[in-house]
DNA sequence: AACTAATTATAAG
DNA sequence: TATTATAAATAGT
């Protein structure tokens, strides 16, 4: 019989431990079932024993279908936090308008719309080698592409820093020149920014 | 006051399966994170509500981690299971028929397109990050089903050997037979074939 | 593996 | 949201 509550530590005698994951998986597992059947939600579990050995749990019949899901909705919060920084920035190294979203289908849905309306479980062998080989090697080029686009940005913002410095030495000496004359009536319609504290390290955009 | 047993069953009444839905995960989330910690297992789960919005739990810091651990592991049980199977067949069998080829254009092309005929070059770096993740899951998503592909044809491949191994020993016994009548004369309109010569290798199909 | 007392989860109010 | 009666899960035998 159960005495007193349970503690939330690790069971320390491994054959109890074996018990209590046997039964308490098997009790999860129903709790999952039912979860997902009475509030018509999607979901997975996952299960690795301390042995190794996998169990799982998901709603549909594909697993897979809920990672990619689970993926797709984390590249879309990371998306946002992506733009929400660029904002922030005020560095605009994108200077063109990105239109109406383009982003609005990921990649496997656009395999899914050239093979007709097929799932990609219904591709044959050959064709899912070759579509891998492809993809593949399209990742690795946009990746490439990524890279570069990043490196410009970081040129391109440390020219403009550089820039900047320029500016305001010319305008400090400008200054101390007029100052120099005594004319110290003449005015300037600027202001002399400090760059080390406008400007964030352009490694700040990036989320290494 | 609860009466009578829950039917496994979708609730009809929204708000019911709202309440529901909200008390239930709240108890499986603990239930996981009990299973989690007395018996030492490493486990992750996955909701997503019938709004959309996404709640998660893993053992320990990283879900994707586990993730990972997931995909490797279907990776390793289909590898070992694939050499397993290929190790007992000695025999062949012919590709499957594709049908006709869909794949006269790759990814690069297909995104190309769909960027409005923009080239890659062109896409700047939000686009090109995105683009990036959502070509890395999509392909990961292909590789697992290729796998898949593989194993159901392996497993076909076996099944027909053995099916044709069962005719050739059955014709061999009719031949005895024949000739153990002494009735030399008697004629087969079939030839047994020797399978180990006219076969190639399964693994010949997959370009590791 | 089956049993049972005690805890825990939860449907309804 | 909090309460409570009942169902369900489960620790120890």
């Amino acid at each position: 019989m159960v005495r007193g509550k349970v503690q939330l530590q690790r069971i320390e005698d491994k054959s109890s431990r074996q018990v209590c994951f046997s039964k308490r998986k098997r009790g999860l597992l129903k709790k999952a079932k039912e979860l997902s059947v009475l509030c018509d939600v999607e979901m997975a579990v996952i299960i690795f024993s301390s042995t190794g050995k996998l169990f799982e749990f998901c709603s549909g019949n594909s697993l897979r279908n809920i990672l990619e899901r689970y993926d797709t909705h984390k590249t879309k919060s990371q998306e946002i936090a992506i733009c929400k920084n660029v904002d922030k920035t005020k560095q605009n190294h994108h200077a063109e308008y990105m239109g109406p979203s383009y982003m609005d289908a990921n990649p496997l849905q656009m395999v899914q719309r050239y093979f007709e309306g097929k799932n990609i479980e219904q591709l044959n062998l050959t064709q899912l080698i070759q579509l891998e080989r492809e993809l593949d090697s399209t990742l690795v080029y946009t990746r490439g592409r990524k890279n570069e686009a990043m490196m410009k940005s970081v040129t391109a913002l440390h020219q403009k820093e550089q820039d900047l410095t320029d500016e305001n030495n010319l305008i400090e000496r400008e200054i101390s020149a007029i100052i120099n004359n005594g004319n110290l009536a003449s005015q300037h319609g600027r202001v002399v920014e400090d760059p080390d504290c406008v400007h964030p390290s352009p490694l700040d955009l990036f989320h290494f």
